[in-house]
DNA sequence: GTCTATACCGCGATAGAC
DNA sequence: GTCTATCGCGGTATAGAC
């Protein structure tokens, strides 16, 4: 009854890299090494020009350990993309608390979104995002992570939060899972829109400050209560 | 002093394919069956999986009359993907004068954006969206031309009004480059973010109705006029 | 477990007949 | 101009020694 672990994926088709019990500090490295290496070659050149080679060579190891630890290319790319977008997001969820309890919420919602735009400005996570979005075809598991991570982990709290104060009379939000997307659209949503199209230009924070203030009270200017 | 044509290309970086004067109507036929092939293998399989020979055999020509005709191919992407940018924007310009003279505003914003986001999220245009996006480290000049293409032919139209809007007293707007770029992100910008990472979901015109009109309404609430 | 060496295939690009 | 046939290279993946 053991199961085929050599192709075994989680619930989001991502493939699960077993590991080995016995692993030595020494294995644990070289493990990480291929997925730094395998992680910088897919950045660089997308998944069907990136050489398993290029990467046996950053990671200082031959092709065949990269083989049996991660079995196939695809396998390789999904294991590390799948953990970029996950250790990028974690730990940079706004708690929907901070927000419906805050004494200046316009001030707070500055805060808030700008600390979304500079992640998501950040020049790897636009990397990762450009990479996901150009390989989404084939491998749509994901742009459902990236989904799932995005909205539910950001989105979510945001939405709770917009109940929350609607429910006390501080906002006046008829559909809080659009007006977070309205929020976002107009704060991060602008400056991304146009790094999307031209890497590395112009990421000046006081410029950064300036749309993502213009947002909110953009935002304010509907949704503040009357 | 003949130019060296074969790696003649544009202001742009695009590559410039030189029309043979001598065009006999079997020639142009088979150039554009390999232009639409060669389209529809890139768009399904980006740059560096799309095959030479898948292309060939699409367009029913050897490999020899595709690289006497396109040379590389890079040149072939490049050329191909610039001519589909440029047809698919052509004739969805808004005039300037179209808002600016519009007895209803509200109703002018709702149907202009809505336009362009049945442009943006047509299947077609949202996988050459996201075909730039994924080779923009590769193919830079394709960011700018799809930049160039957008902005300057969309938003600048609108900027325009948006300024003329504010001189007459109708609108409040401070900085006009900036309250346009956040309506678009405000309408069409909501459902494209989504459908970036989900393709072929949830298309319902009615949805997006209520979307680009929640979305004017937040932007006329900061902007129009008290 | 990790290495070297290699099998095997498909790629982009070209030569030369017609 | 267009074809067929082919070259040379670099790709993924594996076999077998240690």
């Amino acid at each position: 009854m053991e199961a085929e672990t050599a192709n075994a994926t989680d619930a989001f088709g991502i493939p699960v890299i077993p590991v080995i019990p016995s692993s030595s500090e020494a294995v644990r490295r070289k493990r990480r090494a291929i997925a730094d290496a395998a992680a910088a070659e897919f950045l660089a050149e997308g998944f069907a020009a990136a050489s398993m080679d290029a990467i046996t060579s950053r990671a200082g190891v031959s092709k065949a350990t990269v083989y049996k630890h991660f079995g196939t290319k695809e396998r390789l790319f999904l294991a590390v993309i799948a953990g970029l977008l996950r250790e990028t997001c974690a730990g940079h969820e706004p708690r929907a608390s901070a927000l419906a309890e805050a004494a200046d919420l316009r001030a707070a919602l500055i805060a808030l979104t700008r600390d979304r735009a500079v992640l998501l400005l950040r020049p790897d996570v636009m990397a990762l995002r450009r990479l996901v979005i150009g390989e989404i075809d084939r491998f749509p598991q994901l742009g459902r992570l990236w989904y799932r991570v995005t909205y539910d982990r950001y989105d979510g709290p945001l939405v709770e939060a917009c109940t929350e104060l609607a429910r006390r009379g501080q906002l006046d939000v008829p559909d809080p899972v659009l007006a977070v997307q309205q929020l976002v659209a107009v704060t991060a949503g602008v400056p991304q829109l146009v790094h999307t199209f031209a890497p590395g230009t112009g990421r000046d924070p006081a410029e950064l400050t300036r749309v993502v203030t213009s947002g909110v009270d953009l935002f304010l200017a509907r949704y503040a209560a009357s």
